[in-house]
DNA sequence: TAGATTGTTAATCGATTAACAATC
DNA sequence: TAGATTGTTAATCGATTAACAATC
């Protein structure tokens, strides 16, 4: 079962994607309408117009001529090609104050993505209770996993601990890892690894620092 | 005072300095010769090595043929331009779980980034000690912001609050903002704003799920 | 020297933007 | 109809990659 449209988009696209959905939730909150205009969103992103009608047509959305695209179904549709439509189960490795930031951020659950439990290998952690989890040893891993489906894992471990953790998770059956760890993983290249190296947003950030200081 | 090597890097260029300084730090703890070559980085970080060459040739650090460029200078240099190795005070807005994660994060100072204070409107959190910071009463921020001179903050706190707090910021003297809130901030384009919206990688993360599975 | 590496220019590639006929 | 908007192709722009002479 070839789902053809979405198999051509690239992460630009899903990305952009991602955040016309995002941009359109509020929108639909407040208008009435029901339909926009490419030009309305791309003022609202600071985008360009073609660029956000070149992006629907890729997903099938067909706009009205003189009249812009249905609110609705370009939410229900950019929904099922990224998958935030659907249930996606997922643990969190780490119980550190990331972890359990992101464990118990409820605004995920909107966006498809179901924190299932949270591991930790700190004896004094286990137990406890975080944003609604208990969090489990990890020698629970295999098994919260199998029974859940898990197979996508959030790491936010300590570097050191990272790649043998992702091993791990692999091993048990994750092909996807979001990584807040600032460790590079060495995995089977099967395993499609997203790693949120957050220090290297800090070159722009005091780029632009000393910028608005000479200016 | 015009720096004249510093002002024609982008945002791609610099977040490769940062990676490739990130990289080099674990490198030149492990190995003790003092050099790498263009090839040996771009393995490394799985890039194209004339494009390590190229950038480390906008930030004026100079190679030796038959030998590769010097692991010290290209960090100091490195330092330098993006300046991570300078001290840029900070404060975070929300002491939630994820602006505590952020405000204890003892990684950062060694890029450069030095959270002086955390702050909430919760009276029920003032006064706790998150992280090694007490929770400040937003009432300081003026007065704590001028003393620290800070003109760096990140926002952690929820959508509905994010716009206000950033106003305030912005007229209280930042400059830069990263902003961890899903809200889009509209503020003078002066001030340089880092969206980081952790949903977005979402899309990316599922479509490789579904692209697992089904191959 | 021979071989390996830099520095830099040219070629390629892909993404973004502009333009405009088709449409309602 | 007139005017506004889509859908799509062409043009532009910028980033990445390839190539290779210069160097030690």
């Amino acid at each position: 079962m070839a789902k053809s449209v979405s198999d051509s988009l690239n992460g630009h696209t899903l990305d952009r994607l991602m955040n016309y959905y995002h941009c359109l939730r509020n929108y639909s909150a407040n208008e009435q309408e029901g339909v926009i205009s490419s030009t309305q969103l791309a003022r609202m992103l600071s985008l360009d117009d073609s660029q956000i009608r070149k992006d629907l047509a890729a997903i099938g959305v067909k706009g009205l001529c003189h009249v812009g695209f249905g609110v609705d179904q370009v939410m229900q549709t950019i929904g099922q090609v990224t998958g935030i439509a659907h249930r996606h189960p997922a643990v969190v490795i780490g119980a550190g104050r990331l972890g359990g930031a992101l464990a118990s951020y409820a605004g995920f659950a909107e966006y498809g993505l179901a924190v299932v439990a949270l591991f930790d290998h700190d004896p004094a952690k286990i137990g406890l209770t975080i944003g609604g989890h208990v969090v489990q040893p990890l020698d629970q891993l295999e098994r919260i996993l199998k029974n859940a489906h898990v197979r996508l894992a959030i790491l936010t471990l300590p570097a050191d601990a990272a790649q043998q953790a992702a091993l791990r998770l692999v091993n048990a059956g994750v092909k996807v890892l979001w990584n807040f760890s600032p460790a590079r993983l060495n995995l089977p290249p099967a395993v499609f690894v997203r790693h949120e190296q957050l220090f290297v947003g800090l070159g722009q950030l005091f780029y632009h620092l000393h910028r608005s200081h000479s200016s």
